[in-house]
DNA sequence: GTACAACTTCAAGTAAACTTGAGGTCAAGC
DNA sequence: GCTTGACCTCAAGTTTACTTGAAGTTGTAC
C-alpha cells in the first residue's frame, strides 16, 4: 500500500499542509508513519478528511467529530449518542430547506421591508417553532 | 405597539442578553429607542433573531447574514447573491443528508473499523464527490 | 557529497463570536 | 426620596480552528 506525503493529501483533500499537521496534533488524523521527520499517511486519509469536512458543515465542532470517528482501536463506538446526531441532523435539515425557501422568497419578493411580508413571516415562525422544539439547553 | 425590554427578548429569544448587546453592537439587530438606557425592542427582534439563529446553523457568518436581511433602508437587496446563498444551501442539504445516512449506518454496522466497511466507503465518497463540486476557491 | 526544496517543530498571532467583570446609571416600588 | 435590582458601558478575556514565521532537518537529484 502506497503512503502518501503531506504535499499529496493536501492536494487530494484540499487543504493546507497546516491544516493537516493541526488535525494530526489534535489527533483527528494519525499518521501511518514518518520517513525521516515526515509524515506518510495511507490513501485513507483522504476519506477521513472529506468526512471531517463534512461534519464541519453540519457545524459538528472537531471535538464533536473526533467522538464520531476518531474511537477506532476501542471496537466499540456509542450508538446512541451517534442515533441522536443524526436525529439532530434531521432537524437541521429541516431548518435548513425552510432557510433556503426563505432566501428563494426574499429574492423574489417586492415587499419594501421583509418583516412587512405575511409569506416571509409565516415561513420564519415556522422555522421558530421547528427550532423550538429541537434545541434545548445546550 | 408594546416594547420588550432586553430581559423578556433575551428569554423569548433564548439568548443571553450579552448576545443581544452584542448583535445590537454590530448592527445585526436594532432597538426601537431607549428608555434611560435600557434598550426596548419592537417584538419583531424574536423573530429576527430566529432568522439569525437558523442562518447561523446553516454555517453563515453574521457578517453574511447581515448581508442577507440587514440592508433594509436601501429597499433593494441583491438578489442575485441570495439565490446563489440558496443553492449553496441545497447542496449543503445534501451532504448533510449523506451525513445522516452515514451516522445511522454508522450506529448499525458491525463492522470494527469504518474504514473496512464497503458501505461506509461508499457513501463517504459519495459525499466527498458531491462535496468537490459544489465548493471550489472560497 | 553537497545543494535545496520540502518537510519539521514550536511559539505566537489571527478572526469570529461571544462572555465576564468592574464600575456606573436609573426607573420603579416602598 | 431613597433603595435596589436590572440595566448600562467598555475593556479585557475565552474558545475554536487555524495560520504564520523563525529556525532547524532531511530525502532526492545532480
Amino acid at each position: 500500500m502506497k503512503l502518501l506525503d503531506i504535499a499529496e493529501v493536501s492536494e487530494k483533500a484540499g487543504l493546507p499542509p497546516s491544516t493537516l499537521r493541526y488535525y494530526d496534533e489534535i489527533g483527528l488524523i494519525t499518521p501511518a508513519g514518518r520517513k525521516g521527520l515526515r509524515r506518510q499517511f495511507t490513501p485513507d486519509v483522504v476519506l477521513q478528511l472529506a468526512l471531517i469536512e463534512m461534519g464541519k458543515m453540519a457545524g459538528f465542532s472537531l471535538d464533536e467529530i473526533a467522538g464520531m470517528f476518531g474511537s477506532d482501536a476501542k471496537g466499540d463506538v456509542p450508538r446512541e449518542p451517534l442515533r441522536r446526531k443524526a436525529d439532530e441532523l434531521d432537524r437541521q435539515i429541516r431548518r435548513m430547506k425552510t432557510l433556503r425557501d426563505l432566501l428563494r422568497h426574499v429574492a423574489e419578493c417586492p415587499a419594501p421591508s421583509h418583516m412587512e411580508c405575511p409569506t416571509f413571516r409565516r415561513l420564519v415562525e415556522l422555522a421558530a417553532r421547528h427550532g423550538r422544539t429541537a434545541r434545548s439547553r445546550n
